[in-house]
DNA sequence: CTAATTCTGAATTGATCGTTTCAGAATTGG
DNA sequence: CCAATTCTGAAACGATCAATTCAGAATTAG
């Protein structure tokens, strides 16, 4: 009976998510927000909610796209442990490429220990994840791409932690040689 | 001719430190600064200054005592590789016994991107802490502790970033079985 | 077209932000 | 003790924060 339509929640959300990878949490004001999502606030707490709402939706709408991404691109490959190392080197390219480090790092260190809803995403979210590289090792094992005495998922806690840290040395010293060296480095001692 | 002493700075400092080190810089008011350092708003302005360069005090006493503490550390050691060793070892006890993550990977994340200043004290603390480990892993090669055709340089960026790795991983799991095992495996390679 | 309903935009809320002001308390050298 | 100087505390600054209000525009079903 009445007027339904209105702004595309879901573009509203990528320029929102934008502006929180951008800035952080704390940083991003609602003027930013409803500025990038070129609404107005009252129309953004009609429907979405409050910041904390919106950005539990933004974060949430980043690691699909992520995960998804993961996904897809390990299906293309040729081998299991092929797979991780073209995990590896789009992570490196990634750092490389983009303009913020990952959002998913950069929203755990900002806030994950102060607010469990954003906390339960994020760990669920790095189980996933950690499910496919797991279970990526775990088959290049059985096919003989990795060493018989090899250890699955130390070794995709060991790849994880490595690659968030390479985030943090982009940071620092925007220094892609150092990444592929060590992108090299670490799978040689996969293939090992 | 006129009045002189004030409050402790160095103290002061400290407990600005402990504000910034849990809420992050965006997110710690000034309130929430002087509540902690019982100070006076006037009293900041007048020797501090402004909330940027209280955390340029704040960061640099941090990384300062960091560092103090890792030389220290390494001098104590029986042998170069074993220095590395116990900094790996003790890196591990700090992320599960201490109650927030590390103040300079936090920054790191939160704005040194989008501050020159804070990054310039960032990279030169990396920088030393690259070189302190960088040497002794020199002097562990040559000492035959390490193998032949180890890289130390490359090796200390690769323990540096999966350090950094570690701390993301403890804030999602909270698993210190986990942090242990990885050390343990990174040590075996280090030895190797 | 009309009446019912919903969404939108501008204005504004009280709270809090970082920062400043300034009168008076405190401390100094002489 | 005095005069000069500096520091401190309470109050308040304008700006901005997240969030709300509500009149009117827009859209629907009949």
């Amino acid at each position: 009976m009445a007027r339904s339509v209105e702004f595309n929640e879901e573009e509203a959300i990528e320029k929102a998510m934008e502006v929180f990878w951008e800035k952080g949490y704390s940083a991003a004001s609602m003027r930013d927000l409803t500025n990038a999502m070129k609404i107005n606030s009252s129309s953004l707490y009609n429907t979405i909610g409050d910041k904390h709402a919106l950005f539990v939706k933004c974060i949430t709408h980043y690691t699909h796209s992520h995960m998804e991404l993961a996904k897809k691109n390990a299906q293309a490959a040729r081998s299991p442990l092929n797979a991780v190392v073209n995990l590896i080197n789009n992570s490196v390219n990634d750092i490389i490429n983009k303009a913020n480090s990952c959002m998913i790092i950069k929203t755990t260190f900002e806030i994950a220990n102060d607010d469990e809803e954003i906390l339960a995403i994020l760990k669920y979210n790095g189980d996933a994840t950690h499910q496919l590289i797991g279970s990526l090792l775990q088959k290049a094992k059985e096919q003989g791409e990795l060493a018989a005495d090899a250890d699955p998922v130390l070794l995709t806690d060991y790849l994880l932690s490595l690659i968030t840290g390479w985030h943090e040395s982009y940071i620092l010293h925007q220094d892609p040689h150092r990444l592929k060296q060590m992108a090299q480095f670490a799978i040689k001692q996969l293939a090992r």
